[in-house]
DNA sequence: CTCCGATTACTCGTCCTAGAGTATCCACAC
DNA sequence: GTGTGGATACTCTAGGACGAGTAATCGGAG
């Protein structure tokens, strides 16, 4: 994604609004809007015009002209131009069919949570549960509404992907969190070990040290681990 | 997320080495490689630096001293302080219970995908399952080589999460792959005739002005959509 | 012994992003 | 008639993220 001129994915947004027809940055923010689009590609101002100023200037759209009403600030007109669909068509092609790296807040908390004792973690993660729930109701909810407006389903795709991912993430917290609850999680007991022994005024690096000594026979991979 | 002083996950994973023990930056990094959480949390240099140094601004971390080999460039040694340790608590602690809306590339795609005809997002999502079941294998690999190594799977438990989400991507996008080829995903046909018109060279904006006489009964909820 | 590539340890400049701020207009209440 | 809230339509700038670039050292091959 890094080779494309204009990466930001607000950039296809825009090139998508310009190929229904020619529109000024603030009618795209109220379309993207609308549709309910925003959820699924920030949305902000600053970026807006930075990404409609940069498409302008690698020539996929183009000013068609600036109207103005009254002493209201000049509205700018853009149209898509030929370069621009095609890298609209190229980009969405890229988007659906190759998957990406990406860093998600929850994985970045399990890659560290050894850092807090086990039963810490396990409270925290039925927390997210509840939150988890909450979050499918309301996007239940609002898939109800859609189709009350016979809106096709097609349009709100997006909506049962966020669907199935937030069912795969509660699934998956419910059986972690559970399981480091009552223990039955390989490396629950060595985990609540170390932390017991820092209660206890032992620092990590002596027990990094001497592992065996501490944690017993299961913390000799303490050793291999430290490269 | 954002009233954090230093919002960077980088910095998070910063505060957990030090919890471990006092190091320079680059000992970090050297350190977060090895543990594969820079698979995790995004690692490089720059943001490194420009994190440590507004960490310690903030009195989360304090340099300890400098010390320097020969006419190598200095190494300044950090360690972390108590308001730190409680900082590192308290966001992971929020990291863990609490999800954030977080902006997926697929999921920018999806929204955007009526923009492609049908067929060429049929195909496209086809080839996006070959790349996914590829990722799938690839981490189970790394994750019989990591047992084999006796690693805890605790150590791991990011990657589980990946594969969990990984999985539920490839569900979702096979089923709708399928559909949307075999036509029975809802909205599909409405689909195809707005691309075969617009092939046909009858534009967007003629179609929604009058979608009744272009798509017939089906297109009416355009006239509600629009506003 | 000297040359090369890898490793160590960081620096720098550029580009990007967020979102508060500004200024105008309109509708409607009081 | 005047105040108030909500659209409309941007602008500005501090702060982040990025990753190529730099410069020293070390170990081994020839």
């Amino acid at each position: 994604m890094a080779r494309r001129r204009v990466s930001n994915p607000l950039a296809l947004a825009v090139l998508s609004c310009l190929t229904e027809r020619a529109m000024h940055p603030y009618e795209m923010s109220t379309t993207l809007r609308q549709r309910g689009k925003e959820i699924s590609i920030r949305l902000n101002y600053g970026s807006l015009y930075a990404v409609v100023e940069s498409l302008a200037k690698h020539g996929l759209i183009r000013a068609r002209g600036t109207t103005r009403e009254g002493r209201r600030p000049e509205r700018t007109v853009y149209e898509i131009t030929e370069a621009g669909a095609a890298e609209f068509e190229d980009w969405l092609a890229e988007l659906l069919s190759t998957p990406v790296r990406e860093f998600s807040s929850l994985e970045a908390g399990l890659s560290l949570m050894a850092g807090l004792p086990p039963d810490d973690v396990g409270m925290l993660l039925t927390r997210r549960t509840y939150a988890l729930r909450a979050e499918l109701g309301a996007l239940d909810s609002m898939q109800t509404q859609a189709a009350e407006q016979s809106l096709p389903e097609l349009f709100l795709v997006e909506n049962r992907l966020r669907r199935a991912l937030l069912q795969a993430e509660l699934d998956f917290v419910t059986d972690l969190a559970t399981r480091i609850q009552d223990g039955s999680y390989p490396g629950v007991k060595l985990w609540r070990r170390i932390h017991d022994l820092r209660g206890e005024g032992v620092s990590f690096e002596e027990i990094s040290a001497d592992p065996v000594r501490y944690l017993g026979e299961e913390g000799r991979f303490f050793q291999t681990s430290q490269k």
